[in-house]
DNA sequence: TCAACATATTAGAGCGCTCTAATTCAGAAG
DNA sequence: CTTCTGAATTAGAGCGCTCTAATATGTTGA
């Protein structure tokens, strides 16, 4: 490996000094256009470019924003990242990834490894550490949680508003003349809890009773909770899943069972995954605004990092109902074809 | 923000010198035990943690390994980069992400930022960047390339077995008695390629006339695919497709046009993607050793560094198939269901 | 007791850059 | 031809650490 050049190396060929290099490379307006030709060249010539670790050492700033994705898996964050890579990069910040698996020690490990970078500011994508880890970060560098709520005074928070989404769903299947109307929820999470919330303040709105099976954000418990469902034998005419995981997963099952969809029950999903769009699929879904969340995510640290702003903020992103081939009007009851 | 505590600090607060704290830091063994305690006291008072960009800065090394996602919506990757970062931790060496978007440009761009931090070496998963920015970026660390081959003799690269996957889908596929079997391309990238070669060659193996239809690696195409088969109005036995994305679309129009699968048509995918494991698609399909293709990468990588060696590595690792629901025996030929 | 040696500790230069303050340089004004 | 002014350039200290070489400290053997 053949040593880069320094910034003392192009100043040498340049016949200048490393200040004005250094202005150069920072294009500071007041360099006379003459000399930062020459400097550009001398720089082309090396192949030079600048040491970051070094700059951001001297200027004590940095412009790294750290970004922890809980779940790499996860496509959902694929398209935050996204957004927010897109945000950061217009107002010159750069995104470093580092990932936790789901595992609260690895995560804390993940953290602590981007935390030592010094970075400018650092967003939690869905974190499953303690709050105290995360109150922590928040006293060395701004931190902005995304899909998960805070109290915290110093952090912010972008959320889809799951409640919003779930009456979403709710709405569209009761227009389309539902009344028998399931919930399969996601289980524990935050997210799970506002999207039941939705669902149970929907269905009281249209004077419907509501009903909810407990399930898990997987395509196996989506079939397990129809599974449930058959065996109470009295299958409703729509269900309103967690996810599109669980969604796929009680479509499968229903279909086993000889029931059709969207004909003989209506299926929503959550999330609009890049599934739900296979046209295999077809799944009306709920989306969430995900290069939205990642923008605001990058506009909000960008604005603690500026100093411009020392209240809390807290985002809550309108999720949109995208109809699909999984919803349809009710059977008939008592004539079922 | 609080100014983080500096090793002078922790030293003043310790009674000792800035470098006794940098040898308890880095562990050295030649401390007094008595000493060290002390230090480590101090610094845990302080809530000291080094400052990795600084220590880099002054040991002209680095701990960190980059790697550039060409795309993150690809949860292929995630699972490569949880391999490669699990060996990468193991020998003390960090994983720091970026991410290309499948853009040439961007990705340009995001292979300097990754340089920028002058990296321990960088490993490239499926990049589309040109081959001379690869071999640019070798002269400056050790480059290992996932899932794209190279020649030049300074990155070293790692691979699934392109042609043994698919000839493992014909052989499976001959072995259940099908003989009329048809292959999806996957358009123009090197894994196609290897692909399609391995489903020629294994047809000639059998004896069997093969027939490659020109399709790509989204759903859309495997459904466009089996259009231009159903005008041509020979539907095969058995169709392996390019990849998993194109099995689902290719199934979806053989239902659509009144086929069964697997029980008119058997059909083979490649990946083995999360997708293809949803008890609703249960997809035969290839598995890649993903885990097993990042452990390799990070070793490439450790390799290089450590000087252990110079001569380029050339992995190709084992495919296995997965067999699932979408594979069974040929419908008998003439007396049709 | 003291040289001789191993071991523990530290001073100080320097990594590649930024930043402040000082210096140089033009050109305009007197 | 000075003097002044503003703009362009540079010297030099320092960011938080590592590393080499030098120094301090302790142990042992004669």
């Amino acid at each position: 490996m053949p040593a880069r050049p320094t910034m003392d190396d192009v100043a040498r060929h340049a016949g200048v000094s490393r200040a004005l290099v250094s202005l150069v490379m920072r294009d500071s307006p007041k360099v006379a256009p003459a000399r930062r030709a020459a400097v550009l060249r001398a720089a082309e010539e090396l192949g030079y470019s600048p040491h970051v670790l070094a700059r951001a050492l001297a200027s004590r700033t940095s412009t790294v924003l750290g970004v922890l994705v809980s779940d790499l898996r996860n496509a959902f964050f694929a398209e935050v990242v996204e957004g927010l890579d897109a945000a950061a990069r217009a107002v010159g910040f750069e995104v470093v990834l580092n990932t936790g698996g789901r595992k609260p020690a690895r995560e804390r490990e993940a953290l602590d490894r981007l935390l030592s970078f010094r970075p400018a500011g650092i967003a939690l994508l869905s974190p499953v550490l303690p709050s105290g880890a995360i109150g922590k970060a928040a006293e060395s560098c701004p931190v902005v949680l995304v899909s998960r709520g805070s109290r915290l005074s110093n952090v912010d928070t972008v959320n889809d508003d799951g409640e919003a989404g779930a009456a979403l769903a709710v709405h569209h299947l009761v227009r389309l003349g539902h009344t028998e109307i399931v919930h399969l929820d996601g289980g524990g999470g935050a997210n799970s809890t506002s999207r039941r919330r939705g669902y149970l303040a929907a269905m009281r709105e249209h004077e419907l009773r509501p009903k909810v099976i407990r399930s898990e954000h997987t395509d196996e418990a989506g079939a397990k909770a129809v599974a449930e469902l058959l065996r109470g034998n009295e299958m409703p005419t729509a269900l309103v899943a967690g996810n599109d995981f669980n969604a796929i997963g009680a479509i499968s099952a229903l279909e086993d069972a000889g029931y059709r969809v969207p004909a003989d029950v209506s299926v929503v999903g959550y999330d609009n995954t890049s599934l739900a769009a296979l046209r295999h699929v077809s799944l009306t879904t709920i989306d969430q605004p995900r290069m939205e969340l990642g923008r605001l995510a990058a506009t909000a640290l960008v604005e603690r990092i500026r100093g411009e702003r020392t209240a809390a903020a807290r985002h809550l992103l309108n999720p949109e109902l995208v109809i699909r081939d999984t919803t349809a009007g009710p059977r008939t009851k008592g004539r079922e074809t």
